[in-house]
DNA sequence: GCTTTTGCACTGACCAGTCAGTTCAAAAAT
DNA sequence: ATTTTTGAACTGACTGGTCAGTGCAAAAGC
């Protein structure tokens, strides 16, 4: 009796159990890819036994597809929190997506593996996993998208933005420029980074202060 | 007798080889990921027999890496070019960064497949061509640092941005969105990516025209 | 007459997935 | 309270297939 669907059901044990198989497979997967890792590395990493693995997952994608799933659930949450938050506390929506910065930043230094392997993947073709990326990924995007759209509705943003394009921009310009902070100066502060983002979102780039 | 190393030498007949390798392996490894796609693949979407792949290169990583050293110098190459270019013009930094901007588009229109797997590699580590991608990465972004800090030099930038973080963000923000556009609205026009990003640079997102 | 390409058979390592068997904690029986 | 049974969870040796890389003799360019 397996249950390969997300939450609920499943004894706590399973739960560790799975969990483990998370982390395990999420570094090694940012690290060398999908097909580069191998089932045993997993298991190994995880420090059960391969049949375990087959026992908790039908297949090493179906694994790998949980685990985008999960990953994803936790990136959208964050993001409609922090846009949830700055719009209790009258803020426009250039502070919502202000926060929504933050959050992106907030989620890719809590999961850097996570995020590494999300990219690697997200424009592949020709995957088993494909439309759940697809799916997972227009989640994410909506969420910018719709406080971009309230944005333009109470006249706070120019009409002629183009809503879809502007939303993938400001995904990739966090993306890029998180991933790079981690991987080339692991050093600097969050705050740092954030300010650095902020004032490229703002139009303060150009101008001698 | 065979030359690994990248440039001159050769015949025109091999090089003409070398190159149908290139665009076979380029395809195929932004669809797969390097690990899922076969040497024997390679060779036949070229045309070309197993033995021809190892007579010209020394391993299927060897391939690999010369295709990123290949592709990444048509990009810089092509960067530099527009940066210079309006420098010639008279134009001000901020009109560089534009037609960089426009020229990495160009690239990637041209190139989806090429784009799609550097992205895909640059932030792995453990990899064997992991220093390559280094070298071939700092090319690239370097040539947007320059223009900025010749714009704080200039007084036409604020002297409080921060150059690295804000050329791989500027970077980050044309990848991502050019190839959301290439993935999910192809039939956009060039013009329009344009016109989105520069806006966005621009900071003149923000306020009602 | 060199260099380059071909075609194809072969090897050895590696790896996804399987399966017969073990463990153990909680439920049922006594 | 003690023994027995049950079944979910886990184990790890094994299998069948795949694939990078080799070897080489013959053909095709240049």
């Amino acid at each position: 009796m397996e249950r390969s669907s997300t939450t609920s059901g499943g004894s706590a044990r399973r739960e560790a159990t799975r969990q483990k198989l998370y982390e395990a497979a999420v570094t090694l997967i940012a690290e060398q890819g999908f097909s580069a890792t191998t089932v045993d590395e997993i298991a190994e990493r995880a420090g059960v036994a391969k049949g375990t693995v087959y026992y908790n997952f039908a297949s090493k994608s179906v694994l790998f597809e949980e685990l985008l799933r999960h990953g994803v659930g936790l990136l959208t949450a964050s993001l409609r929190e922090a846009a949830e938050r700055t719009a209790g506390e009258g803020g426009g929506k250039v502070d919502a997506l202000d926060a929504m910065i933050r959050a992106g930043l907030v989620f890719i230094d809590r999961y850097p593996a996570f995020t590494q392997l999300y990219v690697a993947e997200l424009w592949r073709t020709n995957r088993a996993w494909q439309s759940t990326l697809m799916v997972v990924r227009q989640q994410a995007v909506a969420v910018v998208e719709g406080v971009l759209r309230e944005g333009v509705a109470d006249g706070e943003f120019s009409e002629e933005i183009d809503v879809p394009l502007t939303a993938a921009a400001l995904v990739g310009m966090v993306l890029v420029a998180a991933l790079d902070w981690k991987s080339f100066q692991p050093e600097r502060s969050l705050e740092d980074v954030h300010s650095a983002l902020s004032r490229l979102l703002q139009g303060r780039v150009s101008g001698r202060r």
